[in-house]
DNA sequence: ACCGTTATGTGCGTAACCGCACATAACGCC
DNA sequence: GGCGTTATGTGCGGTTACGCACATAACGGT
């Protein structure tokens, strides 16, 4: 079982340098992550970060009246907890799970040790918060701008991108809630995915079944965080100048 | 003139610890900030990082289509330019000035070499930018909940609590374009905030009567980034471990 | 095979906002 | 003081999403 979990599928993990890898190694610990579980509630003071590898993780908001929206997805890309890094401890948004899997999680004391050591782990995790912010910024403008099924047609995309895979199970329900809508508006949309042959869902299913043909109809909304992930996350091998805050340019 | 505008009325700058401001005070350059400016582009590579004292910047994400919607505003309590120690050097939104004035700006390359000493600098710009992250995600969540009347209300707030003041110089045609609204859906708050007698509104001037009761009809989302705000940066003074990465609690 | 539960589909009327087309009004300049 | 420009107010039809009330349908246990 634990042979089938690796932190290195975690690709903030991969991308560490082998040496500090090797530090934090014998500390990561292997976690499931179960449908509706609080990593870390609004306000509170984190114990550990975390490392999803097969779960997806949702940051989201809920309101004084109970209504919700998702700020960011979090995945096997990711790492959760940055306001413990950021100098914060808390954050007034939680951090919930929307779909079952594993992570590997470490102390927090032991992350930002790591940190202070103003390192490579130091850039990977601000590059990491930089593209986290895009992924934030852009869902204002998809809330702001866009139609439900454009918005979930982005959020499709962007979870799939963070299981490494093209199905989910995830109800209708759910999704409504994080995007903040109607669970009827979810139908609807799903609905005219499905008609259009692009998805297929069935109760609590979804297998995106034509990847090309989704992401062409959905708006730059997903284009704009991908590019930016990439571009800021690509493979940081050891010694590689890349994820090192450089010397400036004239 | 310059007797007028001092580097430390904005707040990151006057928080800066004794040492810190010393080093960089000499470096500080004046910079007037007229109305419409664009302090850096989508991808643009950064050459300063701007304290604004007496202006107001929107980091706004347009659309292709156009259409733009504001990430977060960013007056005398902060600093543009965060990618650049963030590590990404670039983001794909725009920093326009709203409200015109003045501020100060730094080169690049100092401020790279001061946030890489790894001392207080680093800790109050991760601070900061937390900060920033929770407005960012309390546009989003507002973008997605509330009215626009209700939108108008937490902008004017969090504008005005950046200039310190409580009059403000915009059109409801560059409200509307910050709010990502029609251009009548802000005349019709802002008719409605008027004949309640909360604020005034003449030809591009607007100025806040009944402070009190507007925060009162807002939503929670300016509270929370106020709150936030404050927890975050309160005033940090030299020695104070508020903003020095702690060595963690049990 | 049955039945309770959970998930999804559908059909309303309503509210908020949009896009457009103007009308009015204030200001700035010659 | 007249006039063009810019800012604000208003009306109206159309669209999107909401809130609610159901109908259907799939699954899961006994």
């Amino acid at each position: 079982m634990q042979a089938l979990h690796d932190p290195l599928q975690n690709r903030l993990l991969a991308a560490l340098p082998e040496a500090e890898y090797a530090r934090l190694l014998p500390h990561l610990e292997l976690v499931n992550m179960p449908l509706g579980e609080a990593l870390y509630e609004s306000g509170e003071q984190l114990r550990h970060v975390y490392f999803p590898t097969t779960s997806i993780v949702s940051l989201l908001y809920v309101l004084e009246n109970g209504a919700s929206a998702e700020i960011a997805i979090v995945g096997n890309e990711g790492i959760l907890g940055i306001s413990l890094f950021m100098g914060g401890e808390t954050t007034p948004s939680r951090a919930i799970v929307q779909s079952a899997g594993v992570g590997f999680r470490l102390k927090a004391k032991l992350l930002k040790d790591e940190f202070n050591r103003a390192g490579p782990v130091l850039h990977l995790l601000l590059r990491y918060t930089q593209a986290l912010i895009t992924q934030m910024t852009q869902t204002a403008v998809c809330n702001r701008h866009h139609s439900v099924l454009q918005q979930l047609s982005r959020w499709l995309l962007l979870s799939l991108d963070r299981l490494s895979g093209d199905s989910l199970a995830m109800t209708q329900e759910l999704i409504a809630n994080m995007l903040g809508v109607r669970r009827e508006g979810v139908t609807e949309a799903a609905g005219e995915l499905q008609r259009a042959g692009l998805i297929r869902y069935s109760r609590g299913h979804i297998t995106v079944l034509n990847r090309p043909a989704l992401e062409g109809m959905t708006c730059e909304c997903y284009r704009v965080v991908k590019l930016e992930f990439d571009r800021l996350l690509e493979s940081v091998a050891p010694g590689d100048p890349k994820h090192m805050l450089g010397q400036s340019q004239p």
